[in-house]
DNA sequence: CACCCGAGTGAGTGTACGGTCACTCATGTG
DNA sequence: CACATGAGTGACCGTACACTCACTCGGGTG
């Protein structure tokens, strides 16, 4: 049976994941991921002993998400095409992002991946992505890294706050991304 | 005529390039950039007076000599296709970027482009290297937007080490793309 | 009842960092 | 000589943060 601190831990990780997606990860204090979760400093190093062990954690959540609405997105476009398999994730995947907290702790992620554990947390759900992307899409090999590498670029367009500009080179490297509502 | 001040600038410039792109912005001290720079924390402040100044100056030390690449690259297939142009200063980048140096400091800049000044010394470069491309190689608007999409490929493959791992998803990811040596 | 054990916290500790300021020193100028 | 000016720094301040620890409380068990 689980401990009532089993049942807290993947609490306090879905409050890391916001809480770390705002301010990254050295400018987010466990204080703040404390405050989020309602609960002292202290137990949460009690359940996480380090602050890395916090952020490996919500990085976990961020890609268990991800990876669901891929599959959403995938079943929508069940025994189409690679390309509309992949079109149809990439739709799921828009519609996900669109509070942009899942967004921006993968970029966050990426700038502190120097960090041993981070970058192993981090490559761990990458490989995810990908080999369900690659898998489920049935596609080939140059499909699934231009799906990948226009997910970059989808998350640069949003970091940056470059849809807002309305400039012209603004226009080329957003055009065509999708972005419901 | 120029104060030693003036001089001494964008040699505290290049330093604070190189320790930003190692530790990020909130990863950085300003005592690193003062040591880097072998002088006293107290006159970078007297030089920059805030931290988010320095971080701007080094942002446009990186766009500076990047923009410089691509135009190198540009000239080595000068009156060729756009295509030709684009895949000569995607050459001429991936060269550049061999030390790491100015691709991590544009992670870096991504996870910090909340903060107003961060963010628009990021859309300012962004904004230059993009026109540039677009212009100097007279491609199409999907072409170049392509360009800049395996770019932010290529910098998820180096900040998080992927094509180390060798891995099948790692080789999907990354397959085709340059790097030199 | 006595006892234990996990949940949860208040109050700290050491350290490090952004920023300031009063100061020294060298150079040039009347 | 007296004096101004800019380069450059040491010592400091307030604050904030990662992490610790001794403690309390409440529910279960003999």
């Amino acid at each position: 049976m689980l401990s009532t601190a089993d049942i807290r831990r993947p609490i306090v990780a879905a409050a890391a994941l916001t809480a770390f997606a705002r301010g990254g990860f050295h400018g987010t204090t466990v204080a703040d991921v404390a405050r989020d979760a309602e609960i002292s400093p202290a137990y949460v190093f009690k359940l996480f002993p380090r602050k890395e062990l916090l952020f490996v954690a919500a990085l976990e959540v961020c890609f268990e998400r991800i990876v669901a609405a891929l599959a959403a997105g995938a079943d929508a476009a069940e025994g189409g095409s690679p390309e509309a398999v992949l079109d149809s994730m990439g739709d799921a995947y828009a519609h996900l992002i669109r509070d942009r907290t899942l967004l921006q702790l993968q970029v966050h992620a990426q700038s502190v991946a120097d960090v041993p554990e981070l970058g192993d947390a981090l490559r761990a759900g990458l490989a995810r992505v990908t080999t369900f992307a690659s898998e489920r899409s049935a596609g080939s090999d140059d499909q699934v890294q231009r799906f990948m590498a226009f997910g970059q670029l989808c998350h640069l367009l949003v970091t940056a706050g470059i849809e807002e500009s309305g400039e012209r080179w603004a226009q080329v490297l957003s055009h065509g991304i999708r972005h419901p509502e």
